[in-house]
DNA sequence: TATATTTGTGTAACTGATTACGTAATCTAT
DNA sequence: ATAGATTACGTAATCAGTTACACAAATATA
């Protein structure tokens, strides 16, 4: 299967393993070769201390990228060879400040040489690379302390939902969908009340010939989500989006977003200038989205709906 | 601060774990986001598997870079999942042949769409960043196949103390080190004989003032390694290459090679045209240094010593 | 000032890998 | 033909890290 080939590089994490372990086999061989009574592991605390003369768990295992229950191990096995030693921050009672003991700065004398001679290793190694390991790696670190790998995969995985999603004008065929998605989120969250019934059995009637529009989402032609533009009788706004479903199936798949930004744009290419909608806080994935869009939050409106507690409002020129 | 770039490069080790942990960690949540029953350490195996579709659990842990006893667990596992199935090899009885099964392939069709945007999310990365990890890696991996960081930090250790290493001409406070380094090698694995006591009691006598040389290994100024020429009464060799010792103290530190090598200069600047030696192949590391040096073995001159076993010459011009 | 929250640390349990070792099948060199 | 070496692979023990949890000390808040 060539498929598979191409896209080799989700692997890079169990390479990034391979070369880890690669690298790290022969820490311990080089210690006996110093003739130093030190384990791999220790090492980096070790260093730690040494650069920094005092330090507590949480600090070291920051620094040092590890959790501290690592830590804390390692310090206490370090202790037993009577590398370091601990003590009570006096100011802080919860604080175990550990620190080099006498036997532990000797060790530190006699490591230097090995760390030079690894470094050299090392350095070797680079110069015979065309590519500079030291600095791709400094690279992701920042990059994916920038943004996470699950955060870059969720927003591929929106682009590409996005490709397969359709927004498309309603047609009488779509009323039993527009009716079903917005019954079930309704009487999940609240009641259905006369109003809903209203627009709901008769979108024709009620929306459409009033002057207003609907949309539909096709996600791989299947309809996954409705969304309605209806015409207000009023001074300041020109329609209201009402009626907006998306169906559980088609969650995080970016419809939502795809639906209420056609229903904008709908809007604006029939020179409308300011939208209104009504939501309810509870809503969050809903209300974040209006946010997203750039509805604002506004008050004042009297509304035929019980659960309406948030009105909105979006310049649309 | 940034411990890693002050501690300088003999903690990539750390820094690749660490990475290694940050493009792994969000796996799990991955596999979730699109509603596949997957462990993240099943894929390199699963993955393998579709690539290849029957293979071994040795030729499998090959592949990924695995031990062998991790894939067998990871294959017992996908097994109670259902997704791998298992059959004897009929030619050859030891072999458990893994392959998918049903469920195993439809998975393999619905990751699909995962792998293509876990792939585009590194690919960003990749775009983002000036060094190339991926090329990077594979360099790495490629380097240290070839000589493994042990081997170059030994090499690396070597030079290093080669320069603490001086070669200096035998003066008569030398007797007592020239003495005792070679009776404490000679009485622990033979014992000491008649013409050892001559030659060791009175170099000057013996073997200065019959035209022979003896040099001394200075390490940072102590005098761990001697060696002898003697001069020899005999028309196919000018000299015997004698009487070399090395303090335990030294060892690994690259004494002998030098030593050795200053002692052939030696006889080279005077003249000599073959050099010869004797020695006991119970000595595995003298005779590999003799060897690195050049000196072929040799049969049939009659020696003195009870302890010879192997006789080696050297062609110096 | 009392209470809730946050922080620092240690212990316990778990995890994903390893090495060590035993057994059985196969190969190889007399 | 057969003893000894090698290979395939499973189980057990170990290892270096993790997360979960408990508890005390310090800090923030009502």
């Amino acid at each position: 299967m060539n498929f598979f080939e191409e896209v080799g590089k989700v692997a890079i994490g169990s390479r990034l393993r391979i070369l880890t372990d690669k690298v790290t086999e022969d820490a311990a061989q080089i210690y006996k070769l110093y003739h130093i009574d030190m384990q791999p592991k220790w090492f980096p605390v070790f260093y730690a201390l040494v650069r920094e003369k005092e330090k507590t768990i949480t600090k070291l295992a920051r620094d040092i990228g590890h959790s501290h229950p690592s830590v804390s191990k390692i310090i206490s096995e370090m202790l037993k060879k009577g590398y370091v030693k601990e003590s009570k921050d006096k100011a802080d009672g919860r604080r175990n400040v550990v620190s080099l003991s006498k036997k532990g700065v000797e060790i530190s004398k006699e490591i230097k040489d090995q760390i030079i001679d690894v470094n050299a290793a090392i350095e070797e190694i680079s110069a015979q690379a065309q590519h500079k390991l030291w600095e791709a790696i400094g690279e992701w670190e920042f990059l994916l302390e920038q943004k996470t790998l699950l955060r870059r995969v969720i927003e591929k995985k929106k682009e590409r939902d996005s490709l397969k999603v359709e927004i498309v004008d309603y047609l009488p065929e779509y009323q039993e969908i527009f009716r079903s998605l917005n019954v079930e989120w309704i009487s999940t969250y609240f009641t259905m009340e006369e109003s809903d019934y209203k627009a709901l059995d008769d979108p024709q009637g009620y929306i459409l010939d009033k002057g207003g529009f609907i949309l539909v989402a096709l996600y791989e032609g299947e309809p996954l989500g409705v969304c309605a533009l209806i015409k207000m009788n009023d001074e300041e706004y020109d329609f209201e989006l009402a009626k907006m479903a998306v169906s559980p199936k088609a969650q995080g798949k970016n419809v939502g977003f795809l639906l209420a930004n056609a229903i904008v744009e709908k809007a604006r290419s029939l020179g409308a200038s300011k939208i209104y909608l009504e939501s309810n806080t509870i809503l969050k994935p809903a209300i974040n989205l209006y946010h997203k869009l750039g509805f604002k939050k506004v008050a004042g409106k009297p509304t035929p709906y019980a659960r309406c507690n948030i009105q909105m409002e979006l310049a649309v020129k």
